[in-house]
DNA sequence: GTGAAAGCGCTAACAT
DNA sequence: ATGTTAGCGCTTTCAC
């Protein structure tokens, strides 16, 4: 429980514990340029014996290098982000960059000052979910002079580059499996509409592909918060008993859709004879549901290892590629969608 | 896809576009000190048109502050720190003050690198997991100079102040009311014993709770990675055909709590009449499951706030109290406990 | 292989 | 209300 009020140490304190030059003492903690084997040794003994631990403010402003990358996203208690950030990290191990994360909470203008404030401290690179941002917020990341990297998305036009997938595509791919299999009866259940960009790019996708085979959404309900888990058991018994005709529900995101799930099997219903089911993102946690949900697999880790090997391209060669990436998710049918 | 290779602007170009001294412009900025209305105007509409990003890096070394909290935690896919986060963010959003996180997958020397490189950006104070730390990590705290609060355990002896629950004593606690309940014939289940070292802290205090009871745990079974709900399920399903007179299963956490639970359910079991559960952490996410498992609330976003009011409360009064904080966990007995 | 000088972009402290 | 000076703790550059 003690708390020595000690001034922080400075590269000057273990110069002088050592005997060796400042200039030296620096060198040799940075492994750079050709210090004898002695004078590293004394160095080296000095500086953990005083428990030295380097200024990196004062580094980085000499150096003008700062070996950051910030990482932006919507949410950490998603369940997608965190695999994001897997992949992410992975990816910045092999390389002397951190990733650094902000959180936006799906409020461009907490993004924007976000944004800001990790741009003031002038990291290497940035990499930030979706491909909707504020005007200020795409100005201030093309006048960064760094590499950025939007993600999850590529349904636009990106400021640097990205990787991600189409979420159109993936709300359409969702459809057609669904008619295919012969469904025709549908119902609809997802966040509000609005800052989700990417839930809503699907679900413009799924209704284009359903019209497509001149299908209509026959209900839909939207929740904004609680717990997912619990909000897909109540709308679906709310959906079910307002529509008892629809015989498939398509859920925005896998939590949702396991709830329902757990209802309609507790219910008695036949799953998926009577009545279909999707989710989407493929999540891991539900491995373990009495059934698995027919999902989509979002791509998540591979999306944060490629945008961070984006960013180490970019970095050590400034005209590297680029441009948009475009990953293929894959349907998993799972138990809860069969031809009938 | 545009990458303008500009050098970031300096407070210098604020100053020559506004024809107001580099020291004004950083009042301006930072509004600080009287500024006349007329040149605090002409300054923001200059670094506006600009897009002028202060640098905080220069700011920081020139003032010796740096606004950032050092939030060091083992994981992030836990549904537990995701909590802690939301209740630290809440606690700084009042404040300048800005999280920064840094993860160590529950591996100490990872912690120590990661301690080391966060402390390298001279934070103004760290929040950290846990009381069990490194030799060379405790030494670097106290070395620090800065409030460091340990989170989330009270059982040892923190460098600086804590804030958490007492893991043995809600071991204890479950112990206690499992056997009050008239449960005797109990198995345990949980991740493997070692790293986690709260999950160790809660199993000691468990048996301990069932020895004064004449009570010892009769069949155990431990995991190390995979999806918790499935490991929930199988270990369950493995554990009762080992050892079918069970009476109850006590489950380091509610993710395969209710694994198990769901797979008991399936199988017609009659929880709680044959066989009682319980869980820990009392997460959210799981309302909306058949049954409510019964668990511990390990006030989870409570913690998250009052170690980031203890650093507040310690930046502005250094001798401002400190010492340990022992919240109390409650018991909710969900459906799966009940006295018989 | 080692050291000395200059300066990174800001802000504290002291003018005015 | 505004400007000037010095310096934060490092690294770059150049000298030896």
């Amino acid at each position: 429980m003690t708390r020595p009020a000690t001034r922080p140490l400075t590269l000057r304190d273990v110069s002088e514990a050592s005997g060796v030059s400042e200039m030296t003492v620096s060198r040799v903690l940075r492994n750079r340029g050709d210090v004898s084997a002695a004078t590293r040794e004394k160095v080296l003994r000095a500086a953990k014996q005083l428990g030295y631990v380097p200024n990196k403010i004062a580094g980085a402003l000499a150096s003008q290098r700062v070996n950051l990358v910030a990482v932006i996203i919507p949410s950490m208690s998603n369940m997608v982000f965190p695999e994001v950030m897997t992949g992410i990290s992975r990816a910045l191990e092999e390389t002397d960059l951190q990733p650094v994360v902000g959180i936006t909470d799906y409020l461009p203008e907490k993004e924007e000052k976000v944004l800001y404030e990790m741009l003031s401290w002038r990291p290497s690179g940035v990499i930030i979910a979706g491909l909707e941002h504020s005007d200020a917020s795409r100005a201030m990341m093309a006048a960064a002079g760094i590499p950025v990297v939007e993600i999850m998305d590529t349904d636009g036009t990106p400021i640097d580059a990205a990787v991600g997938i189409s979420h159109r595509r993936a709300g359409r791919m969702m459809g057609q499996a669904i008619l295919e299999a012969g469904y025709r009866r549908i119902g609809f259940m997802g966040t509000q509409l609005g800052a989700d960009h990417r839930a809503r790019k699907r679900f413009e996708g799924f209704t284009e592909a359903l019209a497509k085979g001149g299908v209509e959404i026959e209900d839909r309900e939207f929740y904004a918060n609680g717990s997912a888990l619990a909000k897909g058991r109540e709308m679906t018994q709310a959906m079910l008993e307002r529509s008892p005709e629809l015989d498939f529900l398509y859920y925005s995101n896998d939590m949702i859709g396991a709830g329902g799930l757990l209802w309609l099997v507790e219910k008695g219903y036949d799953v998926p004879g009577k009545i279909g089911l999707a989710g989407f993102n493929d999540v891991r946690l539900l491995q373990g549901l009495p059934q698995k949900l027919a999902t989509m697999d979002s791509c998540r880790e591979e999306i944060g290892r490629r945008a961070a090997e984006m960013i180490t391209a970019r970095l050590t060669d400034p005209d590297a590629p680029g441009g948009k990436v475009e990953l293929s998710p894959k349907i998993n049918r799972g138990d809860t969608l069969r031809s009938r």
